[in-house]
RNA sequence: GGGUCAGUAGCUCAGCUGGAUAGAGCAACGCCCUUCUAAGGCGUGGGUCGGGGGUUCGAAUCCCUCCUGGCUCACCA
């Protein structure tokens, strides 16, 4: 495609003799103003002249094809360019007759690395929706890195270790034998965890044998670890539904089980390094210089932290993924935590290509109108319940707006998740959700069904046609309209919106931008017959309505969400 | 108390490395379905960008300070 920017920029560098002069071109906030324009302020102070004066200079010695740049304003010391609308339409146009499903796709990635860490729930507690912003993020990311070329490897580090499951494994020799573990595992389980942590704050002996159990685990007793393989492999049949119904997928289940062999190198290399000092009968890291807490990586009965795991995760998947960048997608309460372990990592005597590029993706928490969810009170909405409630509602409306639509329960299933997913994607990642049925489960206004019920209309369109005119046959001139150039322009920007972002991690950048070209599609929808009696201006508008379709579809599937063909 | 993140319309939020009159959605009100799906479109009202200083030609954006709230500060993960 055309760069229009880069060329604005080399020939005002040949003028100004500026040679980043890019940096300083923005777009302007509004349309009327332009496409691309040049604040002369700074410039002014340098050159000491009026910023009006040095725009009017710039402009009458630019040579700027008018195929390209139609025109060129001075206007309060801005110098605004227009697009040659042909230009532009032909050049998206053109690229998205090549490149269809893939266009927006890049090369940027070519030959790195990517691992991302991200879901990873605990082993033999709900999945419930305070998991849903880890694994729903992490799995965009996930495809957004893979459009961009990388190599990503999706992990999910299950917290299938600890001194919880020292906890888990005392109740179970307790009472196990009441509960029925078989027909619904995490329930039960989560039944004998909060019964035992009960126990625990009732009489400290019993914590003190919880410890000892996780020890014995960690050591490799035979009964400790039976009980364990059950749990996990009970525990990972029930995520791996909702992993189905969300479409997440991971490259690796290595949970914080998987380094329990994989310390004592991380322990000794720390030793070495001559920084590991005791304190208070357990070995930490200090950190004082860094202005932090130290960091505890072995415990004063010698068993191991969530510390010691990541920083052997930390190696491990250095070696074996040869990593160019990690990403960790946990809520912010774990800020602090990595910040701890990304400092100790540089002591592990890696690279620095691996300890530079260790990434925190942090984001807000969801929350109860009642506060805090907690397994232990039992105050918590499951996953599960949370997209079968958002596929039941999707279902209502169906029956009530398109009563004869075909395969219903595969459109349900896609607006109802969708909408979920889309919920949870459409804001910057730090900001905190209270959480609440009616907002997560609507499905009007800025919403997962609105791109896809925009998606459905082109998809209609498109097949009345049957046939996709050739981009050679098409006159450009036909789209000049407002609404027309408007969705051009913004279709226009899907590779520059999908690098930036990557660059920020942040997936609703994506989202937005998906609303935007929904709106634009949609008052170009309400302006204009698609469908009409001009050969020629169908063809033209039947074009920009599959490019919108192709872009819609891409970004959504980037997001996880899923579209159908009729709603 | 230290660190850190956030505070923009009644509510939920955008606002790119400082730039031209601060934008959406929801809610409210008023229009638009014999016309390609009204889960839609068009319009109206609604703002001392938490307060106060500072830097700058220019600040919602950067710096300082205060206020409010979240998170966090070694044997949970």
């Amino acid at each position: 495609m055309i760069n229009f920017k880069s060329i604005i920029a080399e020939e005002l560098t040949k003028v100004t003799n500026i040679t980043n002069i890019e940096e300083y071109i923005e777009i302007p906030t509004n349309k009327e103003m332009g496409d691309y324009s040049l604040p002369c302020f700074k410039l002014a102070k340098e050159l000491k002249k009026a910023p009006q004066a040095i725009a009017s200079e710039i402009k009458e010695k630019l040579n700027i094809d008018k195929e390209l740049i139609s025109k060129i304003d001075v206007v309060n010391g801005y110098l605004n360019f227009y697009v040659n609308t042909v230009a532009i339409t032909k050049s998206v146009f053109e690229e998205i007759e090549i490149k269809k499903e893939q266009y927006g796709s890049d090369e940027i990635g070519k030959g790195k690395n990517i691992v991302i860490d991200y879901s990873s729930p605990n082993i033999a507690k709900p999945f419930h929706i305070g998991h849903l912003r880890s694994t729903v993020i992490g799995s965009a990311l996930y495809k957004i890195y893979k459009f961009l070329g990388y190599n990503v490897i999706g992990i999910n580090h299950l917290g299938d270790y600890g001194t919880q499951f020292g906890k888990l494994i005392e109740g179970y020799k307790r009472w196990g034998n009441e509960y029925n573990i078989n027909e619904n595992p995490i329930d039960e389980l989560t039944k004998i965890y909060v019964r035992i942590n009960d126990l625990c704050k009732e009489d400290e002996n019993v914590l003190e044998e919880c410890r000892n159990n996780f020890k014995k685990l960690e050591d490799g007793d035979q009964y400790c670890t039976e009980i364990w393989e059950r749990f996990r492999e009970l525990s990972l049949k029930e995520f791996q539904r909702i992993y189905d119904l969300l479409d997440v997928h991971f490259d690796s289940l290595n949970g914080e089980a998987f380094y329990s062999d994989k310390m004592d190198e991380i322990v000794d290399i720390l030793d070495k390094s001559g920084k590991l000092v005791e304190s208070e009968g357990a070995k930490v890291i200090n950190l004082d210089e860094k202005n932090m807490p130290p960091c505890l990586i072995k415990k004063s009965n010698d068993s191991t932290t969530y510390a010691t795991r990541d920083l052997a995760a930390i190696l491990y998947r250095a070696r074996t993924y040869d990593f160019d960048k990690a990403l960790y997608v946990t809520s912010y309460e774990q800020i602090l935590h990595f910040k701890q372990v990304f400092e100790v990592a540089k002591l592990l005597g890696i690279d620095e290509k691996y300890t530079d590029n260790l990434i925190h993706v942090p984001f807000g928490m969801v929350q109860l109108k009642t506060g805090k969810m907690s397994t232990r009170e039992g105050n918590i909405v499951k996953l599960e319940d949370l997209l079968n409630e958002a596929i039941d509602r999707a279902r209502k409306i169906i029956e009530e707006k398109n009563p004869n639509l075909e395969n219903k329960e595969e459109v349900a299933k896609n607006v109802g998740i969708g909408a979920v997913i889309f919920n949870d994607l459409y804001n910057s990642r730090i900001k905190d959700e209270i959480f609440d049925w009616d907002i997560m489960l609507n499905f009007n206004g800025e919403t997962g069904p609105y791109i896809q019920y925009m998606f459905v209309r082109t998809k209609s369109i498109l097949e009345k046609v049957e046939k996709l005119p050739l981009v050679s046959e098409i006159d450009f001139n036909l789209l000049k309209d407002k609404h027309s150039v408007e969705l051009i322009s913004e279709i226009y920007k899907f590779n520059e919106v999908l690098k930036q972002s990557a660059e920020k991690n942040e997936p609703y950048i994506i989202s937005r931008y998906l609303i935007n070209i929904s709106q634009l599609f949609s008052s170009f929808y309400n302006e204009n017959k698609i469908i009409c009696e001009d050969e020629k201006l169908q063809n033209a508008r039947i074009y920009l309505t599959y490019c919108t379709n192709i872009v819609l579809k891409t970004g959504a599937n980037l997001l996880g969400i899923k579209m159908p063909n009729k709603m």
